[in-house]
RNA sequence: GGUGCCAUAGCUCAGUUGGUAGAGCAAAGGACUGAAAAUCCUUGUGUCACUGGUUCGAUUCCCGUUGGCACCA
């Protein structure tokens, strides 16, 4: 019997969890999140992660498995996912992957290179370089160890240019040598990738709503008691961030509320530009009802299959 | 009621010594391989409040109107 994985992926507030639910729930298979912060257990509000009452309906994983204060990344979150879903597709012919955080789903079904970690020691030492002399130092740097990652790169964008100097002093090579293996790596399932979507308008009416919905059920005292770990990688998150900016007396809470709204839009805008570039996805109303997207979603499976015999 | 100041992009404001205007924010589009809810790039025509006057030409100067703010009654 084929193993095959169900992506089900969009913008964040277009409605996932509820779907994932049915779909996992008529298949019999077990939920896989692929969301870089519902990882955490220290905010389901803010992330909207799946409560107890949803997890009770169908075993999850990769919710609130980890601690704001580890150092989590795509790379790792491939190998975890990996690995699990060797271990699932064990009882399961399918099992249902759902999230929206684009670069962890692209992770579990294209891979990324294998690129090592770099040591703490030498991201501070960047880091600090970068803090004393600038985005130009950055820039030379890139020029003179990578020229030719330098000529494709976003040169304006500091998170990159580090991110090649971090792996050209790690490993005394360059970083374009490591970023050879374009074509997709070989997985021992088959994945299919569905989409939901609805209009703009909708999509941000429904986003504001939610974020009025997560200061209602605590948001600002989540983000006051996880405050003391606002410097680590894991809080640079939306509705965090701008309950910090409000914490401080930057601004008070109906502008962070606000703030809160826009970035989430943002985010979400983000979120389609890189699903929509993606030809594989077979798109779904997400106005639908539950019953009629999840036979769009058996059809899909059943040629699936089909066609594989 | 009187006097003064203000009225320019969705918002906050620059500016044009008279030749029809530009920043920040918002918004839209895009990029993205171990920070990815991150990080970055691109995009600015708007009756310059309304009416009349002066002028070759007014958003800019003048009269009036409307609205706002301040002070005086």
């Amino acid at each position: 019997m084929p193993k095959t994985l169900v992506v089900i992926l969009g913008p964040t507030g277009v409605g996932k969890t509820e779907l994932s639910l049915r779909v996992a729930e008529k298949l019999g298979c077990p939920i896989v999140s692929c969301d870089s912060r519902q990882i955490y257990r220290e905010i389901p509000i803010g992330t909207a992660a799946p409560n107890a009452e949803e997890q009770a309906r169908v075993k999850h994983y990769f919710i609130g498995t980890h601690s704001l204060r580890e150092d989590y990344n795509a790379g790792q979150y491939e190998r975890d996912a990996l690995q699990l879903l060797e271990r699932l597709f064990k009882p399961h012919d399918t099992v249902v992957m759902t999230g929206g955080s684009m670069l962890y789903i692209d992770a579990v079904c294209q891979g990324l290179d294998d690129i090592p970690t770099v040591p703490v020691a030498i991201r501070e030492r960047v880091a600090s370089a970068y803090r004393e002399r600038g985005l130009s130092w950055l820039q030379a740097e890139v020029q003179r160890l990578d020229p030719e990652y330098w000529e494709q790169v976003d040169q304006q964008n500091p998170a990159r240019l580090q991110h090649c100097v971090e792996l050209c002093y790690t490993t005394g090579g360059t970083y374009t040598e490591l970023r050879k293996g374009k074509q997709a790596k070989q997985r021992p399932f088959r994945v299919l990738k569905i989409g939901l979507r609805r209009e703009r308008a909708e999509l941000y009416d429904r986003i504001n709503r939610r974020v009025l919905q997560m200061v209602d059920d605590g948001l600002e005292q989540e983000a006051r008691q996880v405050y003391p770990l606002r410097e680590q990688n894991s809080l640079q998150t939306v509705g965090y961030r701008e309950m910090f900016g409000y914490v401080d007396g930057e601004y008070d809470l109906p502008r962070a509320i606000e703030l809160i709204q826009q970035n989430s839009r943002h985010y979400a805008k983000r979120q389609m530009t890189w699903f929509n570039k993606d030809q594989s996805i077979h798109w779904l109303d997400a106005n639908n009802d539950y019953e009629t997207n999840c036979n769009s979603i058996f059809d899909l499976l059943r040629n699936d299959r089909l066609q594989e015999d």
